[in-house]
RNA sequence: GUGGUCGUAGCUCAGCCGGUUAGAGCGUCAGAUUGUGGAUCUGAAGGUCGUGGGUUCGAUCCCCAUCUUCCACCCCA
């Protein structure tokens, strides 16, 4: 048979031992916080059925779901070209009957189901977090994989703007920790959703959070094309421009948008959320900056409430944090009337802003503490005890797996960054010493084993 | 899904107008040095030129397809 050359799909990677110690650097991080602000974790599947999954995203995330196969002969029973007087279904049609199963796309909505099957079980306001992978067919760039860490907190059975004030504590002290320096952008849903109203188009909430949320990016003028071809008639975009030159603190902004959507309930609804959150934000102290953004969107069209969405201030990438509130996701499954609030770090891109920013500490690799070098197969037996001492206080040891040369397993030594290496020959045998070569300083002391283990204690 | 881009040794990259046996640096391995790493020196190994077709007397080079990389759009963490 050829050797076939070894590769991973688009989009996916191998993490490397110095690309994990980042890594778990930050799951730890993030959950240690998560963990303080009294959320417990859960698990749920890589795979769901399908019917879970479709139709929680748009139509857009439909497409970019990965959808598995049904085991065995999958086109059983089906057999679309079988009767030429028959129309070939599109994939559409056809994928329900040959794939019952996909990858989770997000965290939330898993969680939402989780969250209507155990009910019964849970406590109320339930606040968990979830660290784990998730999938999308997307096509990879800067910052996009097609399978990235989520680490999701949420909490299901509370409208409390507490959450809300608490959520934004959470990304404060995460990127407080890091020292990744950021900004957290927040909307109401309820008040784009009354800007809609306001302009006499309620059905265009869609079309209109799409096209101003580019605004920053494109410009007014093509903002205003992009409504007009997505169907807006001129009126409503002249009422709208209020709305996108809006500028000034937060609240000029409000006092604009009161004026703008005092026939609207929802919008009203929007405001005083708005009002509230943002004056207890004031009284918080966070480090890193917030702010009210009208032209923040989000497109996961299950939120109806707050919605939030973090960037890195020094450094070009997409949000690295994002969520809001969905006042009905569990509806769907069957549990009406549960409101439920959460956000998702993105685990991956946070990865790429440490490392383009140098913002890991130096501490977070744990090589080997000390490496017993092997003279035969006389001393190997005396080493594997002491090794087995020096494991026994907790201490990350190794012995080198054969009687090379010392040269090569002192080179194997620094190359791993190991600190230090106990050489124990015929003389160290014979004396009950063990001696000690710090590779730092590359100088070498005889002690006893005591001596030993207690210096490697101190070290380590 | 749309548009563009990249692919030559483990890594970073040369390779002239399409022309003999595809090169360098770094790394790897061995030795100089049989109980002392990082330095130096000597030597060696390592290539389906992403893959598959095509054009040509001849293709790493030109054409097509495909996979992969990176980027923009869409969307998003």
């Amino acid at each position: 048979m050829a050797v076939q050359k070894p590769s991973i799909p688009k989009g996916t990677r191998d993490f490397k031992p110095t690309e994990m110690a980042g890594r778990n650097y930050i799951f730890n991080t993030i959950r240690s916080v998560f963990e303080v602000f009294g959320y417990l974790p859960i698990e749920t599947p890589a795979i769901e059925n399908l019917t879970t999954l479709t139709g929680k995203y748009g139509e857009e995330g439909d497409k970019l779901l990965f959808k598995i196969l049904n085991s065995g002969n999958f086109l059983d029973g089906i057999s679309p070209v079988a009767d030429p007087q028959l129309p070939i279904p599109g994939y559409r049609e056809l994928t329900p009957l040959i794939s019952e199963k996909g990858l989770r796309y997000d965290l939330t909505v898993p969680f939402a189901r989780f969250v209507v099957q155990h009910q019964n079980e849970l406590i109320f306001p339930f606040k968990r977090y979830q660290i784990q992978p998730v999938w999308r067919a997307d096509r990879p760039q800067k910052g996009r994989y097609r399978e990235f860490f989520q680490c999701d907190v949420d909490v299901v059975g509370s409208a409390s703007l507490l959450y809300e004030v608490e959520l934004i504590q959470i990304i404060d002290e995460v990127f407080s920790r890091f020292g990744i320096e950021t900004t957290t952008l927040f909307n109401n849903r309820k008040i784009l959703a009354g800007i809609a109203e306001a302009i006499g188009s309620p059905q265009s909430l869609t079309d209109i959070t799409v096209a101003i949320d580019k605004l920053d990016k494109v410009g007014l003028e093509k903002v205003c094309q992009e409504l007009k071809e997505r169907g807006l008639n001129d009126l409503a975009i002249r009422a709208l421009q209020p709305v996108l030159l809006m500028e000034g603190t937060i609240s000029d902004k409000i006092e604009t948008l009161e004026g703008l959507l005092k026939n609207s309930e929802t919008g009203k609804k929007g405001i005083e959320e708005l009002k509230h959150l943002c004056s207890l934000l004031k009284e918080m102290k966070l480090r890193n900056k917030w702010n009210f953004d009208v032209r923040l969107a989000r497109g996961l069209n299950y939120y109806t409430g707050t919605i939030i969405e973090v960037k890195a201030n020094d450094i070009a990438m997409g949000s690295i944090c994002g969520g809001g509130r969905y006042d009905d996701l569990t509806g769907i499954f069957g549990l009406p009337g549960v409101s439920g609030v959460g956000i998702s770090f993105g685990a991956d891109r946070i990865y790429d802003v440490m490392a383009e920013l140098n913002r890991f500490p130096e501490t977070i690799q744990q090589p080997t503490t000390v490496l017993f070098a092997n003279f035969g197969p006389e001393e190997e037996r005396f080493a594997l005890q002491v090794l087995a001492e020096v494991r026994k206080e907790g201490i990350p040891s190794e012995i080198y797996p054969d009687a090379s040369k010392l040269k090569k397993q002192l080179e194997y030594a620094s190359r791993k960054q190991i600190p230090f290496v106990a050489l124990i020959g015929k003389d160290e045998i014979e004396s009950g010493m063990v001696a000690v070569k710090d590779m730092n300083t590359g100088g070498q002391s005889l002690m006893g084993r005591e001596e030993f283990i207690s210096r490697l204690k101190n070290k380590s």
